[in-house]
DNA sequence: GTCAAGTTTGAATAGGTATGCATAACTTGC
DNA sequence: GCAAGTTATGCATACCTATTCAAACTTGAC
């Protein structure tokens, strides 16, 4: 094992102080540049590299987020991570990430905490307000993507999230006007205000048009329970239009597909000629020629710019950030997946 | 902004001494039972916990892994990302994340030493020699996932891989078995040890029956450029059966979904009638019903449970450890996206 | 050549923890 | 009750860097 070289072996070899070899690497501090090139070319030579926890101790800055995920299984989540582990790169912050599998995240915000990160990154995960308020104390930001925590639930938590209540309406409106009678949802997490708000927006979206949710299925945002839900949704009235649900609105894509999978390969239903169905976030997959899968767009460019925005604020003012909710909005993106519905049951559509 | 909490805090509010706090946060240090519940009832009044940083800067063990990846969209990679996450979570070592756009490897790898890591673990990337060997100077231990490095590149560099070769031959035994006569191959990208490896595989194997590849394009691991190459591949003779190929071999699972979509729904040929496809991977979507792909199962337990080990064994022996490439086992899961090729090409089966 | 203002430099210190060493307290066996 | 052995404790130090302070140096105008 090799003894690590220091800001010392360096300072030695160039013939300066360990002073010079800190500012060097110090962006803005005053060095001269024949010292700079002389730190820099003995750096060179000794593969010297800042020890970054040694900065970080004196600094109180450590430059690391802390991010906590699950459902990595649904292509939203890795998508996004790559985005802001990307972003906040190109800031020199880097990404220490926590996967909670079971809903442990508390005990996970623990260990971030130990590395006094500059930030915390809560996605698919909500924090008790205890944890939330320890935050606060160490004058840690927290923000919360793609979620919203409970109200009252105290602690000065941010959040970023897109317009799930105009993206229920948007769905709603589209089945409606698409001559749609019978729409069902599928629910995600039934606590989650992601679940909670799309099915508000749907709920009054059909209330403007004098029609409410027909039928209603639980599928907590995984593509088994999913499956599972449609075919309930079904069960004993495929063959009587009539009585099941000639649209399905699903709270996530992962578990649309799911739905549209069940309901042709396994229902022998046609989508969209016999079912719509209508997803929510619009996924990668959505796009492919097996599902061309109408969906409502999270955008999340401007979702992941939000919550480094929202890091960043607070690492300049430092003092005090009032807690901030950030809605990004949303846009219905049409796919072959959702199609008028016939007056005939029976008439195909090419 | 409140001052941090220091173990001297601690101490002082536990009137006991600061070797006390941090004995009684030392696993296996000399503590009465005594004074650890004294400083333990002290730490939580305060909120204590011990700063990572100057921890690590003492015992010169960081309990961080970095981690370098990319093709998020690749399910494979997110599902062996939380895999691999959540087990060194329950080893107390936690994940450094790096994301690399274009397999600029080595810078990433430059910024992960300044955080004096434990081991790199890079998915889907290699080294330059350079800097592998640096990281063999500081000893820090490197393990490639999925990828080996090209022989003679120097370095101490220990890999995890599945058994891409026998894989190639697995599949290529099944489409010969299965009566097909024309395969083809879409690549992922050339240089790749995985490509590599994988085409010699199904080469070797169609070599034992006196067949040999029968047309091939290049996919470099994109969704999109697989669906180009397919295009290709039957560009023109999508109506002569004779002359098209009657069953293709795809490098990835994430590809092979791009080329069953662009067969069934752009070329009109039906998958597995026409056209077998096989995957790679054995990815969760591949199970769904729209695809039920034929596929070669990387397990990716035993590939983390490998990686893991390497990286442990490294830090138990700490001074001297050799490169080791293992080789994980794999298997042929057939679905539905392979048959039997019906001698009369229009014959349809159920 | 002198002086003021500005720039570079090095010595010393702080930041929060783990640990070697020496001492103190306690246990055990007689 | 005492010696020998064991365990618990505290002091002081080291880990590696950034930064303060004062000293040394440079520059430019007079």
């Amino acid at each position: 094992m090799k003894a690590a070289v220091t800001s010392f072996d360096v300072a030695r070899l160039a013939q300066v102080s360990q002073s010079a070899v800190s500012r060097t690497f110090t962006p803005g501090a005053s060095v001269s540049e024949l010292t700079k090139r002389r730190v820099l070319e003995a750096a060179r030579k000794l593969g010297y590299r800042p020890n970054a926890h040694a900065r970080s101790l004196i600094t109180k800055r450590s430059r690391i987020i802390g991010l906590v995920l699950s459902q990595l299984e649904n292509l939203f989540y890795p998508v996004a991570l790559e985005k802001l582990a990307q972003r906040l790169q190109r800031d020199g912050y880097h990404v220490l990430l926590f996967v909670n599998d079971n809903a442990n995240a508390d005990e996970l915000v623990g260990e971030i905490l130990q590395y006094h990160v500059d930030g915390i990154v809560l996605a698919a995960t909500t924090l008790s307000s205890g944890l939330a308020r320890q935050c606060a104390d160490a004058s840690i930001p927290v923000v919360l993507f793609n979620r919203v925590m409970a109200a009252g639930s105290g602690g000065a938590v941010s959040s970023v999230r897109s317009d799930n209540v105009r993206g229920g309406q948007a769905v709603a409106r589209h089945l409606v006007e698409t001559g749609h009678q019978r729409i069902a949802y599928i629910a995600g997490h039934e606590e989650s205000s992601t679940n909670l708000e799309r099915e508000r927006g749907l709920r009054e979206g059909l209330a403007q048009h004098g029609q409410r949710i027909w039928a209603r299925g639980v599928g907590n945002y995984s593509h088994a329970q999913a499956s599972l839900a449609a075919r309930e949704l079904f069960a004993g009235r495929v063959n009587k239009p009539l009585e099941r649900p000639d649209a399905v609105f699903v709270a996530s894509d992962h578990m649309a597909f799911a739905v549209m999978d069940t309901l042709r390969h396994e229902l022998g239903l046609r989508v969209p000629q016999d079912v719509s169905v209508v997803g929510f976030d619009n996924v990668p997959q959505a796009a492919w020629g097996s599902y061309l899968l109408t969906t409502v767009e999270q955008p999340v460019e401007p979702m992941i710019e939000a919550t480094v925005s929202l890091l960043q604020n607070y690492l300049r003012d430092d003092e005090i950030t009032p807690s901030e909710n950030v809605i990004v909005p949303v846009q219905l993106v049409i796919r072959a997946s959702s199609g008028t519905r016939p007056s005939t049951p029976q008439r195909k559509k090419p």
